[in-house]
DNA sequence: CATTATAATGAAAATGATTTTCAATATCAT
DNA sequence: ATGATATTGAAAATCATTTTCATTATAATG
């Protein structure tokens, strides 16, 4: 448990691109709607609420709806390319989502998401199933603080 | 990291008298409302949202109102008395807070939540604040799995 | 115990976020 | 280009939570 890895990202138009392929993949199509709510997340370092993608979107898409975006993150979500950002200040936020399991660290002021793996929680699990008795699918690790760009 | 402790109770009844005094020294009334919530939140051995704690709060205190369970939920926090938890599954269910710090066993089917303690990860910590940048505060290590009654 | 200041109450209205409905439009396979 | 239909945004509906407000219950005081 000493050893944290941050996890390191594709380029956000890297990242746009797979993400709309995908979408027409599974027969999904793409509008420009969808493109505007897609590029605002792909490219954001800090988890978005439905209301932020909006006003972004919006620069991009004039005509965008709000009913849009929550459809767009709502397949996004299903499909496992974002995930919701819970916290002490909100759980109503979407990241990016990294492939396989891993953690993250929120900024508490501004909402920049680092993600890490290297946690090691196999002996822990095990040792708390037998005390408990349950049996654990999963767990969540996350870490609050505050980012470098809000330290300064 | 191998040593979870599984925290242990304090009876409901007891719970529910500490709870009710500390409101009073507060300067809070006790009120047959806030009596019905405290008692609900003091027994609970799963978390419950507000709609739960005022279909439980009913029974005992005919003419509670659900603005009343709000507004004791409110006050129960913000004393540090019950927390909220948060899951895949949803983040507005109350439970009953221990004193320090400490983490979340929960079950994914019934809402029941064991409380432990135990996890060590001060140097994991500081290594993802060197490697981040970031100023830690805070950390969240939450379990999710299926309880011994939801086994069977 | 009776009085009293006021904290707390519940009903109803207001709010705010999300979802549903629906007629119009855009996408994409042909 | 055409046509089937997936997607759209506006408006309405829904749902949880909060606010407002006149009434009631609490607890301190005499
Ligand atoms: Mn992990
Ligand atoms: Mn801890
Ligand atoms: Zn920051
Ligand atoms: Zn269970």
């Amino acid at each position: 448990m000493t050893h944290p890895q941050i996890v390191t990202e594709q380029s956000p138009a890297e990242k746009s691109r797979l993400w709309l392929r995908y979408l027409q993949q599974q027969g999904y199509r793409i509008t420009g709607s969808r493109r505007a709510v897609v590029d605002a997340l792909a490219q954001a370092e800090r988890s978005l609420t439905a209301a932020d993608l909006y006003e972004i979107g919006r620069a991009k898409h004039k005509g965008l709806g709000l009913v849009s975006v929550y459809r767009t993150l709502e397949k996004l979500e299903e499909l496992g390319l974002v995930q919701r950002v819970h916290g002490p200040g909100g759980c109503h936020a979407y990241i990016s989502a990294q492939d396989g399991h891993n953690h993250m660290l929120v900024c508490e002021n501004c909402g920049r998401v680092e993600m890490f793996e290297g946690d090691d929680l196999k002996d822990f699990t095990r040792n708390l199933e037998k005390q408990s008795g349950f049996r654990i699918h999963e767990h969540w690790l996350q870490f609050f603080g505050v980012c470098t760009e809000c330290q300064a």
